[in-house]
DNA sequence: CAGCATCCGCTTTGATACTG
DNA sequence: CAGTATCAAAGCGGATGCTG
C-alpha cells in the first residue's frame, strides 16, 4: 500500500495494517494462534491466494506475524502473530465490538464461521475463581471447535485441547445463549446439548456485569432461539 | 469498497471505515470537531479532493458523520461525526498508539501537523482535580492553535477556546516536554515558552501513571530537546 | 474562493491457472 | 499443501474544471 506519509501514530498504524484483508488475516491469528497457510484461507473466505500470500509476507517484513518453518522432515510452515501483534488484541476486539450493532442478520451472501463469534465472548466472559487453576472448555458447533481457555482471563481460540475439562456441544445459539447467562443448563439441554466431561467447569465463567450493549453483538436477534443457525454445517 | 460478506463484526467495520482515508477523516473529526470541507483539506495532507467528498459522503450515508448546512445568508456546511462515529475515538487513540512505536522521527517525506500530536495528549493527560469547573488552556504552536478542555477528563480539539484560562506558546517539543512532566514551567521558559494567563490551570493536568510506554510515541527523541522540532511552521 | 464533480493514467485487487 | 504467475477490473491520485 502506499504510505500516507503523515507523521502521525493513526497514519503508521494504517500504513502497517491498514491494506484490504490485513486486520481480517490478523483476527484469524488471533483466534487461530499459530496456523499454517491452508488454515488461515479456511477462515478468510473470499480472500485470493496470491493476496494472503503478499500480506503475509508484508506482515513478516513489518514485524507484526512471524513465518515458523517446522521440523525438516515433514510439516508445513506456520504464521504466528509477534509480541507486537498480539497487541492488536484489544483493538481487534473493539472495533467488532463498535460494529457490532450492525450484526443483526446475516445479509445474503454473508459467509458465516462459528469461530468468529467466539472472539467476543472474550469480551463478555469473566473468569469467577481466578486463582485456581485454569480450565479448558471445548464448544464445537457448526465447523471445527473452539477451545475457551479460562485461566484469570478468558482466552479463546481455534486450537482443539489436548484434555478440555468440559466438552459443549449444539448449535452456536444456543452454545451463545448458554454463555450469555440467558439460558439455564437445564434449558440448554432441552435445545440440544450435549455436555460431556466437567459441568462445573462452566460454573467459572458468567457474562462479564459490562455486558448490557457488549451482548448486542452476539445476541440481538440473530442467534435467539427463534431462528435456526445460519452457520453452515462444516 | 467492496464488503467483504463476512458475518463477523471486525469484518462490518472494515466495511464502514476501513477504505483508504476514512479513518484518518475519522481523526480529523475527532480532533478538529464540526469541520468544514477545507479544514479537513488541511488536516489531511495527501488526500485527492474527489476522495474527500466520496469519502464523506459514504460516512454521512453510513451514519458516522453527518452533514450540517449552516445558517441560510451565507455560512458553509460543516460535517461532524454522530455519537456512533465519536465511539471511535478510543480506537483510534489506541491504533495511534499501538503504532506509536514507529514514530521515531519523520521520514523525508513524511507531512507533519501540531495538532495529529495533541491525540496522544489525551492519553498522556489526567485531570487531577475532576470535581472543579472545566478549565481551558490554549497551545499555540506551529499551525493553527489547539485547546485541552479539562473538564473530568482530558479533551483535545483545534477549536480556539472563547476564552482560555491559560495560553502556551512554544514549539512542539517544548510544550510536550512540559505537559509530559519532563520539563519543569521554569525550564520550560527557559526554552522559550511563553505563558499568559492563569499558571495554575497548568498545574491542575498530570502524566497519567500509564505513561511508561505511551511517552514513547510523544517523545522518542523526535521532540527531544536535543533536536529542532521538525513542524513546518504554518 | 469554498465545495465539490469529471477525467485519466497508474496501482492495487480479485479470479483463476499453474508449480515445487 | 503452500504458495507464485497472469491478467482483467476496480480503486486511487493528481490535475483540472465547473458552480454558487
Amino acid at each position: 500500500m502506499r504510505s500516507y506519509h503523515q507523521f502521525c501514530g493513526l497514519a503508521k498504524a494504517l500504513d502497517l495494517v491498514g491494506d484490504r484483508w490485513t486486520l481480517l488475516i490478523v483476527r484469524e491469528l488471533l483466534l487461530q494462534g499459530p496456523a499454517r497457510y491452508s488454515d488461515l484461507q479456511r477462515g478468510l473466505p473470499g480472500i485470493a491466494t496470491n493476496l494472503l500470500g503478499t500480506r503475509l509476507r508484508e506482515l513478516v517484513a513489518r514485524g507484526i506475524v512471524e513465518r515458523r518453518e517446522s521440523a525438516p522432515p515433514v510439516a508445513t510452515p506456520l504464521f504466528a502473530l509477534t509480541a507486537w501483534g498480539e497487541e492488536l488484541r484489544p483493538i481487534v476486539l473493539a472495533l467488532g465490538r463498535w460494529a457490532g450493532r450492525t450484526l443483526i442478520s446475516p445479509a445474503p451472501r454473508d459467509r458465516v464461521r462459528s469461530h468468529w463469534l467466539a472472539l467476543p465472548l472474550e469480551h463478555l466472559l469473566v473468569d469467577r475463581t481466578p486463582q485456581r487453576a485454569p480450565v479448558h472448555i471445548e464448544l464445537r458447533t457448526g465447523e471445527r471447535p473452539v477451545t475457551l481457555e479460562v485461566a484469570g482471563e478468558v482466552r479463546v481460540h481455534t486450537r482443539r485441547s489436548e484434555r478440555p475439562d468440559a466438552v459443549l456441544i449444539a448449535p452456536p445459539h444456543v452454545i451463545i445463549a448458554l454463555l450469555a447467562g440467558r439460558l439455564t443448563l437445564a434449558a440448554a439441554r432441552a435445545r440440544g446439548l450435549r455436555l460431556e466431561g466437567d459441568a462445573s467447569a462452566l460454573k467459572r465463567v458468567r457474562p462479564s456485569s459490562t455486558g448490557r450493549r457488549s451482548t448486542v453483538p452476539v445476541t440481538s436477534g440473530t442467534y435467539g432461539p427463534a431462528r435456526p443457525a445460519p452457520v453452515r454445517a462444516r
